[in-house]
RNA sequence: UCCGCGAUAGCUCAAUGGUGGAGCAAUCGGCUGUUAACCGAUCGGUUGCAAGUUCGAGUCUUGCUCGCGGAGCCA
């Protein structure tokens, strides 16, 4: 039989059709049943009239609990009063897995409740907006750089060591080779293969072990990091702001129903557009004293500061030349001010923080030795990687974005747990 | 690790130190156009755990457990 989804109802007006789904919700008045079937592509009203099905068929519609998955043959028509514009006259009803006591009932419920229950949270309209406008974003974003022609090289989850020496790291046992650690970003893969390649990107699981709590975190969350050879720090910018702008519209063009479902301001994304401001970190420790804020020259940015120098836009805001000392070990000091490293941070607006973190990267291979002593990194951890200066070292630069960070941002959400199907989080690693 | 808040029915929440309630869910009934339907009824509790104060503790005190928010760190 020819599978047919509800989104597709509007060409089978008068036709008969069947529909399998689960039962979204249920009403009746008297001798009349409302069914509402939800299949993944939309939600569709099945009505159920007493005197015309079989007693059988009618009797169904009472063991039919919330989540009860079945199907139903009927004759689609055009009706205004029913939710999307066309319900499904019942003709016939089959019921394929009753569901009892669905513990998530059509009202509120607490973020506890919900995260235990995520495996059927994933089932409410709001989720699966989210679901949807996360696939889009991933697509739009490996579409973005396969059309630019960057490879995509995925790097390595169980590393060696430490990619930056700075975060906590998960550790497991390697067999006879001492410990491994799950990857805390895919940079120095990168870094060799852009060598091999010119433009790639690496897309996948990161994890840290840090004991972070807070709106902005996940223990595995998931980054798409590009590096281009013969780049330097504008270029990287460049880039970025061509991704950010490319990513945004299209997920605003393809998926602005879901956005809509999410209640979603959608100004504040069409003002997305190129060219994003571009700010030094001393404008940017200006911005701050201007707004009153203590800080001092040296410091990195907390929370409450990224929100005050994002506020100051209605685009993310790309803030560059941070100082060295609170950078990683292989972002390039600048020429006219070794005080500050050629990095740069995108900082979303809305107080959603930093979405992209990035640099150009060290290519002396002397420069690079003293500073991996500088941050108490072992030489011979990083032979390999030393090994891309040896040998035809380039100017090289690339960036890393945060999926979770940017899907909250563009969904609205107030916490990234809801951007990930399953949400890992240091108190939590079910379902 | 630190700071703040919280834990009462399956869920979301009420309850001045004085008989623990409501809505939703579930169960039963009513309604031929419902829209998180509505109306009536029923069911539902070791108030997170342990101790203490009190004639009397969901409520006050102490400790513990768990969770949530934030800081630091980071994407």
């Amino acid at each position: 039989m020819n599978k047919i989804y509800i989104n597709e109802l509007k060409q089978y007006v008068g036709q008969e059709v069947t529909v399998r789904g689960w039962l979204d919700n249920k009403r009746s008045s008297g001798k009349l049943r409302f069914l509402i079937l939800r299949d993944g592509t939309g939600y569709l009203q099945c009505i159920v009239i007493k005197n015309i099905v079989s007693e059988e068929i009618f009797g169904f519609t009472d063991e039919l609990k919330q989540e009860s998955s079945f199907s139903v043959t009927g004759t689609v028509r055009e009706e205004l009063r029913a939710p999307g514009g066309v319900e499904l006259e019942v003709k016939d009803l089959k019921i394929i897995g009753i569901s009892e006591d669905y513990p998530i009932s059509p009202k509120e419920h607490g973020v506890e409740f919900l995260l235990d229950h995520r495996h059927l949270w994933l089932r409410s309209k709001r989720q699966a907006a989210i679901l949807r406008v996360r696939h889009r974003i991933i697509k739009a974003i490996r579409d973005f750089f396969d059309n630019k022609g960057f490879t995509l090289v995925d790097s390595p989850i169980l590393t060696p060591s430490a990619c930056e020496g700075t975060s906590t790291l998960f550790e497991t046992d390697y067999f006879d080779l001492g410990k491994a650690y799950l990857t805390q970003s895919g940079q120095l893969y990168a870094e060799a293969s852009a060598m091999a390649m010119g433009k790639v990107y690496t897309f996948g699981p990161t994890f840290r072990a840090e004991k972070s709590k807070t709106r902005r975190h996940l223990t595995e969350f998931w980054m798409v990091e590009p590096e281009v050879a013969f780049a330097d720090l504008n270029d990287d910018m460049d880039l970025a702001e061509e991704f950010l702008e490319y990513v945004v519209q299209t997920v605003l063009k393809e998926r602005e129903e879901d956005l809509i479902t999410l209640e979603r301001d959608l100004t504040k994304l069409q003002s997305v557009k190129r060219p994003l401001p571009r700010i030094s970190y001393d404008e940017a420790v200006e911005i701050l004293k201007q707004n009153g804020v203590d800080f001092e020259w040296g410091n990195d940015f907390g929370a409450a500061d990224e929100t005050t120098i994002s506020n100051q836009f209605d685009r993310p805001v790309m803030v560059h030349r941070y100082p060295s000392e609170i950078k990683a070990f292989y972002m390039k000091r600048d020429p006219e001010n070794p005080k500050v490293a050629l990095a740069v941070d995108v900082l979303a607006p809305e107080g959603y923080g930093e979405i992209i973190g990035g640099s150009q990267r060290e290519e002396d291979i002397e420069l690079l030795l003293t500073r991996l002593r500088g941050h108490n990194l072992k030489e011979e951890d990083f032979d390999w990687y030393l090994d891309l200066r040896k040998y035809g070292s380039v100017p090289h630069s690339g960036f890393g974005l945060g999926v979770e960070r940017t899907v909250g941002w563009i969904c609205g959400l107030d916490h990234v747990r809801e951007t990930i199907p399953f949400p890992r989080m240091i108190y939590r690693k079910t379902p």
